[in-house]
DNA sequence: TATGAATGAGTATTCATTCAT
DNA sequence: GATGAATGAATACTCATTCAT
């Protein structure tokens, strides 16, 4: 079991496929729709071959939770780093992270959906990954430290106007992930309308 | 089966059980994760039972959904009846048909999760309530056209404002369904924070 | 109990509904297909009602086989005699009496299927009526018997010779049932042909 | 879902039991009356184990009606070319091809059952071996023709005359399996007494 | 006379999982 | 490293039937 455990973390040319089978079931169906065999019969091996590789189904949601995280924090900063490597002040660098985090959704609705739409209630010991949402969540209350130190922005509780942010680019995602296909013309604009207002009302 | 469809408006107080235990489930699972047993289990009545007051788990769902349509438009509509009464002006009504649509999600989570976040891909003839969503969508729409026409607002496309509200107010509601308890003491703070915020940022 | 198999002989508008739709099911499923609520659903009265009138499904089928086997002995006598009150040879008599069984066939697909083809395995007490279908049989030796009388025929196995027509007979209905629509054109040829050549073999 | 398609062809032990099982089954009982569990009781296996071996109950029906045909073809061309290498003429071998037709149902009730009486209404996929059923026939025309051919058989319809043989063998075959049981004493007299006289019919 | 209410058993099928190889 | 074999429990849904009214 321990042995088990510890190869759990090596990577593995199937170990990818089957998470990348999970994340594309977990795009059109939910938790419930997403099975074992589904998964085998998509990267065409035994269903048994995957429980050698996972201790069992909630392994599965939990290491693609761990990827999609990991992930979706990677993107995050690596356009922020871009953003102040091309010498954004601190306002736009901020508003560079919100956009990214809409983008991170719309390339890749599977991961989003797990991470931030579906409830993974079945999943006990997934509580524990939980720490890695309040990463992002950093990110953004120092992206809004930043802006208040250089004077861009004028705020009294930095968490909660991390909160509200966060809750309008979760609102903004998913209504484009559910309500719109890929393909939506207005989509853009919306995006920076929503973003431009609510930091315009954030104000100076 | 025809003596089934001709009652099932009939109210009956095992339809009632029926959905509130429906409902209730869907509140922590996915539409998958609900199933005719589990309802049953519920009510303490055999899963056969149900299906003498529904056809099938679709027309469950259905009922749901209609029911929580009816609700939730109630709910706004009142709210802003009541605003205009009290002789707010648009702009106010505007703000409270808001502020309404997140309380209604804190109020009835399940039926909240099931009306917007819950995808109920299983269920094909369920698109057809799809309208009573956009009956919600109206209801916004026209509140940010009477807050232009009386001078509050200065605005170049009702659509998309109203999507961006619309957005925005998903996002509150959502965060405060997934990840606050039912007594987060900022609830309210963060509420007006947000709506403020993003109204100051439409302008005028 | 006494009395329920009394009222069980009354005629009833509903026991002939409920008999009829059972038999129109028959036609196109199997034993098992036949459903007492789908003979409800048929007639648009619930199933309890047909317990008012039949004691179980089995009851239905019984009275169903009844029913079936008069109209078939009916209809066979009927055609005997009015051959011979046309004053018809034995011989011919003995033909019309064949091509009625398969134009009973033909005409009563339902009925034929339940009374010779379906297997009924589950019907216990229906063996009873078991002796209705030696009534067809009988009249076949009858006819025989009186051909064989008046010369038309030489045979020395009466028993023996109907259970040959019987089979023949068998086969094209249920041929002409299984594998033909009700249009095929040769239909009248294929079973002319097959009696006038049974019967050529028969001899003298 | 590919694995057990890979190997749906290969024999197995436990494949013959299930396929086994069904035939019984389908001996006194109609398509309907032959679930998956009463298969898997009659085996002594779990229901889901049967779904190891077969997508789905369809299949095992189809793989049921491609051994029944396959030995049903099996042993007419058999004895066909038995009757031919011991020097029959195309009369005899005809009339061979014949008994061995009802031999086939006597010796195989339960296949027999399922090929020529049963209707498979609730398969739809099964329609594509009826053209297995043709197979027997066209041996039975290419037999006709061959007797015609060497003078024994004066015929102007083959096809017509093929279908009167057929009927008259389906006719015999399903009535000793129905009303008579395996140990009935005249049984050779009856299939022989009608077979001769069927062919006397025939002519020269 | 008719039916609404209720259910235990049965229908096909899918699920996650274990075990021996 | 991979899988065939096997299963108990669950899925939605249908069945014949009973009982009280």
């Amino acid at each position: 079991m321990k042995h088990i455990k510890r190869r759990e973390r090596e990577s593995h040319e199937i170990r990818r496929k089957i998470i990348e089978a999970a994340r594309d079931l977990f795009l059109s169906h939910g938790y419930g729709e997403v099975s074992m065999r589904k998964i085998a019969d998509r990267i065409e091996y035994s269903p048994t071959t995957i429980y050698h590789y996972f201790e069992n189904k909630e392994a599965v949601v939990r290491e693609l939770l761990e990827e999609g995280y990991a992930l979706f924090l990677q993107a995050l900063q690596q356009r922020e780093q871009e953003a102040r490597a091309e010498g954004l002040h601190a306002m736009d660098v901020l508003k560079t992270v919100c956009k990214s985090y809409i983008l991170f959704g719309l390339e890749h609705p599977g991961y989003y959906n797990i991470l931030f739409t579906t409830n993974l209630e079945g999943a006990s010991s997934i509580a524990i990954i939980e720490n890695d949402r309040s990463k992002g969540f950093e990110m953004l209350e120092a992206g809004i430290r930043k802006a208040v130190d250089e004077g861009y922005l004028t705020i009294t509780d930095e968490r909660l106007t991390a909160q509200s942010i966060w809750s309008m680019l979760h609102g903004l995602t998913s209504l484009l992930l559910s309500f719109y296909g890929p393909d939506m013309e207005s989509r853009d604009e919306l995006i920076s309308f929503t973003i431009e207002t609510f930091f315009r009302g954030l104000g100076r």
